[in-house]
DNA sequence: ACGAAGTGCAACTATCTGGTTGCACATGAA
DNA sequence: TTCATGTGCAACCAGATAGTTGCACTTCGT
């Protein structure tokens, strides 16, 4: 099994939200970017951002950079590995599809 | 890019409550079930378990069967795939076991 | 030194959600 | 028919959360 449970409660909250997965997304493809310009991307306000932001640090799916007044994020996942994996245990045994995915890890 | 975007929420967000992943590996485990029985498996009542089963429902992770009067639950999950579309497509580039599991898709 | 730009902290609000209880309706068996 | 079992519906509650606004603090450039 792929044990702790509390911490897959986390990803799967986390990723929950599809602002929080457009940051992740906008990070990988745009690189490590500050809370300003990711909140330049969005509807919503710098705080909202720094919210969402916060919340993926601690579910270790970002990291912040510091450097002097600025802090970048950069997108990490290692963690997203844990998701794919229970997935495919939770679905190991409903088809050939999972299966030869399962094969593969 | 990754398809339809509203139900990847939906999917994530159903996923994100421990209760309904573990009811979904009752079901995959265990067979078909009705509400009342997966209830007995849980802490909370029949209810909470029929909530948890019209979101899964919902979702189409899970399909009702009715048979007289009761109404067995069935895991579907063609839609995990989604999910895992998602996470592969979010991580692409980002490290080697990535790659791996996305050439397999 | 001073102002602008960026970050951090806190309070407050509205909404969502997991859970409960209570009761009505439907079905199978004696 | 009668009763037990199972399902369905609705109101209600407490806590979490996404979002806002306002303000203080820090760092860089001129």
């Amino acid at each position: 099994m792929s044990s702790e449970r509390r911490p897959l409660d986390e990803l799967f909250a986390v990723l929950a939200d599809p602002t929080r997965r457009a940051v992740l997304e906008h990070l990988v493809h745009d690189g490590p970017l500050t809370a300003t310009e990711l909140a330049d991307r969005f509807p919503s306000t710098r705080q909202a951002i720094v919210k969402h932001l916060k919340l993926l640090a601690d579910a270790d799916l970002v990291t912040p950079e510091r450097s002097g007044r600025e802090v970048r994020y950069r997108a990490t996942t290692e963690r997203l590995a844990d998701v794919v994996t229970w997935l495919l245990g939770a679905s190991a045994g409903w088809d050939r599809r999972a299966e030869r995915l399962r094969a593969h890890r």
